[in-house]
RNA sequence: GGUGAGGUGGCUCAGUCGGUUAGAGCGGGGGUCUCAUAAACCCCAGGUCGCGGGUUCAAUUCCCGCCCUCACCA
């Protein structure tokens, strides 16, 4: 029946390596479970496919991390493999292997092709011109130095790029910069950096990508880029750095992005010689496939530098770059103040991880769009598509079943082989949609199948046939039992726990997708037992909650969060006496009305009421991170004798007390309940 | 700022290569049934398809402008 699918693919699969210097978060696990989805399915289909993955080990933010916690970067990164290890696992993401970029192997390619390029003259050396902090002794990555955009004078800006204003300038072309570290003016010093000539490869590349292995969407990113011209790259950095000193150098390494990739490799060979395989025939055999999953951010990576880099060291370049989108949960970017930045182990603490795989199955496409995961969508969806539909469909039949006819199947016949034949039909189909990526589209299908196996057993209502026909209610059931067993084939790639239970009340083990064609006919089936609980909404409330209290400033011993720079506040102000102080009037104020200024991008106009004090209009500048309707019934701190103000849009009488600097949120200076509005603070 | 993607009923999303009453699931309302994880099945709920122009016999679907959201800018 299927001729043409009988030769195995031999497919290595990777998923981007996770950075060694914070937790795997619920972001992360987008890319994890699509991959680890496909995965599961092609190995499900019988085709050879290994799934490599390992951590991103090197770079200054791990040797500056390993520091502040006075360990070793190698034992940061050993612990950190731990716990991705068992994060990924516990997500039933299922590598092959999960490695590290820090090992030998990895060293050895990351030479191995940097002298093949070396030698074809693809690698330039030059001098060039970067901060240096005389304090820490060392070149400054542009996000570690600090200052004033030198186009819009916003204070406290990365080195890179302005925040406020989006300009983009050499950390040279700040305005007293220091070093985020220790707050130094740091000095230009010149170094010898090696670049990579990625120019050389602008043809190459161009067939490749002719070739077809990224998306539509990523068409015309590329093209901007080739557009602009590909400019080399700097794959060097001065010592003191954590990664591998570059060959015939004293003190110069590679930077973590060129070793990165590799890791692919590393983890590749690795496994390989734990299994008695040979790394060439999934690394040099044009037979073999070699896909990435990535995210929209490292695309660069992977469509340029990444496959220039292997044409230039006689590798073949990847078959397939998928990216996707980001996750947003409940719209918005996660955020740590609204408790919904999640990392893995926290979710697992409250929820079932299968949960998650098939929501973010839900929303996935083969589109570079980002997801939402909507979490009172997330129960209800999760709850009704598994647990109504799927889950009950073998509930009722199966217990049915052993109830009044001895847990034995009959034939299917009439209408209920109709049935069985429909989904077997489908079984291309879904497969076809798995292959391409589009879960979102295989779900909805395998629901709506559902569905209609639902359907065929209200109206073939067996609970009436059984009373003067058993046979034909035995029958019926056998249909309905035979849908439950096709259906949890088409829903084994994403809800692999689930799917064994349901293997295991039907007496199978071995599955495979060719399990589609078997059908269970006159033999006894075990008594029915869970395969799925239903998520509960206490829990995704716990859930947020515990997020809740990772925002809140941690105790003294947790390590800074790695995806957050420290913040950087002012120093502290000129001492002044009480007597100037007690000229400000605080007062306590709730806030009554509150709506955006149109026209304004930060200001949100404030009536609020001051007790004894009546009602007044103030503007205030937290429009960006406080909707107005949350804002009302707040109570707030204002200073109360803060002279007028006039603005474009009315006049402000008095300002709202909040904490911010640049790059964190703004928060609102609040009270111990009680307070009334009109109090004096002081 | 540049580029790209998106803005469809309360929520999450389909869809329209321009054309009779714009769809699904969840939620909500009503009904049926009783095998089942208070499940299932049936029916209903009427959303200016972001805003303003334009092209057209006809636009939510094409073009232009604007607004908003998100991402990327090595």
């Amino acid at each position: 029946m299927d001729e043409k699918s009988a030769k195995k693919r031999k497919i290595l699969v990777t998923s981007a390596l996770p950075y060694a210097n914070g937790s795997i978060h619920i972001g992360h696990l987008v890319e994890y479970i699509q991959t680890d989805i496909w995965v599961r399915f092609q190995k499900l289909r019988g085709n050879e496919c290994r799934y490599m993955c390992a951590d991103d080990t090197h770079g200054t933010p791990i040797m500056i991390s390993a520091n502040r916690q006075g360990i070793t970067p190698e034992e940061l990164v050993g612990r950190m493999h731990a716990e991705h290890s068992r994060d990924f696992s516990d997500f039933l993401v299922e590598f092959d292997n999960y490695y590290t970029t820090n090992s030998e192997e990895n060293r050895y390619f990351a030479e191995l092709i940097y002298n093949r390029l070396k030698d074809r003259g693809h690698i330039d050396v030059r001098e060039i011109e970067q901060a240096w902090c005389p304090h820490d002794k060392m070149f400054l990555p542009d996000r570690m130095i600090r200052g004033t955009c030198p186009r819009c004078q916003a204070a406290d800006q990365y080195g890179d790029s302005c925040e406020v204003c989006s300009a983009t300038y050499n950390p040279t072309d700040l305005k007293d910069a220091r070093c985020s570290l220790c707050g130094t003016a740091p000095l230009t010093k010149s170094s010898q950096h090696y670049f990579f000539k990625l120019g050389d490869f602008a043809g190459r590349l161009q067939e490749w990508l002719a070739e077809g292995p990224v998306q539509e969407e990523m068409r015309n990113k590329l093209g901007e880029w080739f557009a602009s011209g590909l400019q080399d790259w700097d794959i060097s950095r001065d010592a003191p750095y954590f990664g591998f000193r570059i060959p015939g150098t004293e003190d110069k390494y590679f930077y973590v992005w060129l070793d990165a990739p590799i890791g692919y490799m590393a983890s590749t060979r690795n496994w390989c010689e734990r299994n008695g395989r040979s790394f060439d025939e999934f690394w040099l055999d044009p037979g073999s496939e070699i896909v990435h999953f990535i995210g929209k951010d490292i695309v660069y990576f992977h469509t340029l530098f990444w496959p220039a880099m292997l044409m230039g060291a006689d590798f073949r370049p990847p078959n397939r770059v998928y990216v996707h989108g980001f996750l947003t949960v409940n719209g918005q970017k996660m955020s740590k103040s609204r408790g919904t930045f999640l990392s893995a182990r926290q979710y697992l603490q409250h929820l079932d991880p299968e949960y998650l795989r098939y929501y973010y199955a839900c929303k996935l496409t083969a589109r570079v769009e980002d997801i939402d995961l909507n979490l009172s969508d997330f129960v209800a969806r999760v709850n009704a598509d598994l647990g109504n539909q799927f889950a009950n469909l073998g509930s009722r039949v199966i217990a049915f079943l052993h109830k009044k006819l001895d847990g034995r199947l009959g034939k299917l016949t009439g209408d209920g082989l109709a049935l069985v034949e429909s989904l077997e039909k489908a079984a291309d189909e879904i497969a076809e949609l798995y292959e391409g990526r589009e879960y979102s589209r295989a779900m909805k299908r395998i629901t709506a199948l559902a569905h209609d196996a639902n359907q065929y057993v209200a109206n073939a209502a067996p609970w009436s046939a059984v009373k003067d026909n058993p046979e034909e209610a035995r029958n019926i059931l056998t249909a309905a039992v035979n849908a439950f067993a096709l259906l949890n084939v088409f829903l084994t790639p994403v809800m692999p726990r689930m799917s064994q239970r349901v293997e295991k009340l039907l007496g199978r083990t071995a599955l495979s997708w060719d399990s589609v064609h078997e059908r269970l006919e006159d033999r006894p089936i075990l008594p029915f037992e869970s395969v799925f609980t239903k998520a509960a909404d206490e829990a995704v409330e716990a859930l947020l909650q515990s997020g809740m209290q990772t925002a809140a400033p941690a105790g003294p011993a947790a390590p800074a969060t790695p995806e957050e720079p420290p913040v950087v506040v002012p120093p502290q102000s000129e001492e002044i006496p009480f007597d100037q102080f007690a000229k400000v009037d605080l007062r306590v104020a709730k806030i009554v009305e509150a709506k955006g200024v149109d026209g304004a991008d930060k200001l949100v106009e404030l009536l609020i009421d001051l007790g004894q004090l009546g009602r007044r209009t103030i503007f205030a500048g937290i429009k960006k991170t406080h909707k107005p309707e949350d804002l009302v019934g707040r109570q707030i701190i204002v200073v109360a004798n803060l002279a007028p103000r006039k603005m474009k849009f009315g006049t402000s009488h008095g300002m709202l007390l909040a904490a911010s600097s640049e790059g964190t949120g703004v928060y609102l200076a609040g009270l111990e309940t009680g307070a009334r509005p009109g109090q004096r603070i002081s």
